[in-house]
DNA sequence: CTTAATGCAAAGGCTTTGCAACCCG
DNA sequence: CGGGTTGCAAAGCCTTTGCATTAAG
């Protein structure tokens, strides 16, 4: 499926639950679409739109992800930073996590279907209902010290 | 050992890196040593502080949490909520995961040996050295919904 | 038309910080 | 004593919200 007809099926989507379809609405999901597997905070996704020459708010870009995670459209990330970040929910592909680089700040993303299985297990056990999981492995990755990162450590 | 050694054992850590004990500073690291496994939020500290009488702001509450996050004596927890808890790091203990449940924000600690070897495996995989890990299953359990906190769905 | 959605600026929640007073070692 | 630590209040960062205006359906 092209991002085009995914795109439209999203919109599709929004207007049957009632959400009405505005072009600052459609560039946000635009931009997560052509974003692939980034994760963006809304300041990102902000800083996206202004440099597009795009007229969307600040005040839009928060109610707009908001909307779309309520929707199942953009999940939330959480790496121990001080903001969020988002990306667009795949249905079909299942739940990915992170290595989150202390040093650095770099995210490795990696899926992992013993993680996945071992996670249903662990529901089971606990008598819950799997929404959504994420295992964060928080590491120090190879590469070069970067002084101006490391809020971590300081 | 008593929850006073280990307290005891604590502040001798602190003097050995060069920080002065302040009677501040006992009182916040004795509240999580009483609060057994328990996670405490910034507020949840300095609510029990006021409780308790005690003579510490909430500058100097921030101000204990951060530095016994750096000195690995306290661990930052993030689950998605809008500010960060704390619970005292055990070195001898395996890291410990979480289920969240989504309708009553209610979290679950379990321990699972699995999912530690797991993670110290992918980390080998992709050449990082694991600092921490933290697998968090987001869930709805089977009690009641609770209107007040649908916080995750409205 | 009707009512949701937007933009703006102000407010909010949580956390950090500047500075003078304080007190640990 | 000297410099780390505290308390207070102000500032900061990210996010949300009230309200008048605009525009989707």
């Amino acid at each position: 499926m092209t991002i085009d007809d995914k795109t439209e099926e999203l919109l599709k989507n929004l207007r049957a639950q009632g959400y009405r379809i505005t072009p600052q609405r459609e560039t946000v999901i635009r931009i997560f679409q052509e974003a692939g597997d980034k994760h963006l905070s809304a300041e990102d996704v902000y800083e996206i739109l202004q440099a597009g020459g795009e007229q969307v708010s600040l005040a839009t870009t928060y109610r707009t992800l908001k909307m779309l995670v309520k929707m199942n459209i953009l999940r939330e990330l959480d790496f121990a930073e001080t903001h969020k970040h988002y990306e667009l929910v795949d249905e079909n592909a299942p739940p990915h996590h992170h290595i989150i680089c202390l040093n650095c700040n770099k995210t490795i993303e990696f899926e992992d279907e013993l993680v996945n299985e071992l996670g249903k297990r662990i529901a089971e056990k606990y008598g819950v209902e799997v929404v959504d999981m994420q295992f964060q492995i928080f590491a120090n990755c190879p590469n070069e010290e970067d002084d101006e990162n490391r809020k971590h450590r300081q």
